[in-house]
DNA sequence: AGCGATCTTGCAGGGACTGCAAACTTTTAG
DNA sequence: CTAAAAGTTTGCAGTCCCTGCAAGATCGCT
């Protein structure tokens, strides 16, 4: 478990210097070349590494280019159930991703580069927020955990993709003009219109 | 263009064949063994074709299983601008997904066969319906076009990619649960439910 | 310094996918 | 009916993604 109390550790510090300076080429190779024009040799080689250790950190290269930590799950999956109770599970994810929406802002040079890129790459779409298998189901169970619903009844289900949808449209929208709007605006807008219902706009 | 007015012809009926055959073999086959157990050697085998034949009908061994049709897209699309005008853009979409229930469910067998692949297969889920870039393009044009808004307005991106994780989980519910529930059925209370804001089940 | 735990790397190999050019088959025109 | 045209199938060669394995390098602790 290495150290517990001191600071991270020279051996975690590389680890994640590795980490990021993979994300980081890969994300800079393929804006300017496209994502098949890139192999995992070249990113590994900008990064100072071997491919063999490219496949160490990430488990294909579409990885690491979407960037999702295992640790966003875990605290995405406890403010939602440690939102106030008076709020319906749609609200709470709404204010869960309000806090998503800050942590892409705090990166915002990167998030911009890695929504170009997924722009620019639509085979990688799919894959950001909603659709990722791993994160649905966690966010799934916090919400049926906070419904205390079983976690096979549909409304965790619904209520996760379809703010996963709207999460994801938002961002997709922000990447377009990203100084005439905020993402924060493009979040909260997206999500008030589902919460009425989706009625056209006037 | 081939014949006109006479039927299909030769080719396109054998056309047919081997890409229905071809589908039906990798859908068999991963349904028994799993996505990464079965090689697109194999499928073709099965379907009695070469290997490099089946890179001619399909792109990736994944669009074997999907059968994404593209004649699919476009009649979505036209019933969605021939929509009654009085509905909103979400409503001529909650119609249209009726049309498509009716299609999956006329072809029940095969439909449950795929969505039990792609629920043991979750690499898969992401590009069912949602996320296939090729599809959501096509139906927020038609969503645009209905309400005479630019495409690069968020509202037919946002009520397109709404509806189809909608669609997308009311399918993998039903999938858990063929015979105690209708698709139809499910669709429409996930609908509903989305119409009426996402408040909690009482 | 030395030991165990962890990380990196090379190597070998399977499998997805593509471009090319040679058969082969259906369609069309004469 | 026949021959050219158009479209399809196939093998082959090659690139790249990704994995398991085992050896070597590095780090953390005593």
């Amino acid at each position: 478990m290495t150290t517990d109390q001191s600071r991270p550790g020279l051996r975690d510090r590389k680890k994640r210097q590795t980490r990021a300076a993979l994300s980081a080429a890969a994300l800079r190779l393929v804006a300017e070349r496209g994502l098949d024009q890139v192999t995992v040799e070249e990113i590994s080689e900008a990064a100072d590494v071997s491919a063999r250790t490219f496949f160490n950190y990430f488990p294909s290269k579409d990885e690491a280019l979407l960037g999702d930590q295992p640790t966003d799950r875990e605290v995405l999956a406890a403010r939602i159930v440690a939102a106030p109770p008076e709020l319906s599970a749609f609200d709470a994810l709404r204010l869960a991703f309000g806090d998503v929406v800050e942590a892409v802002e705090a990166d915002r040079e990167v998030w911009l580069l890695r929504l170009r890129v997924i722009a620019a790459n639509p085979s990688l779409l799919p894959r950001l927020i909603s659709g990722n298998a791993e994160t649905e189901q966690v966010i799934v169970a916090a919400v049926a955990a906070r419904l205390g619903l079983d976690p096979c009844h549909g409304h965790p289900t619904l209520v996760t993709t379809v703010a996963g949808a709207v999460f994801r449209t938002a961002l997709m929208q922000w990447v377009e003009r990203p100084d005439t709007t905020t993402l924060r605006e493009l979040t909260a807008e997206a999500f008030a219109a589902v919460a009425a219902g989706l009625p056209d706009p006037s």
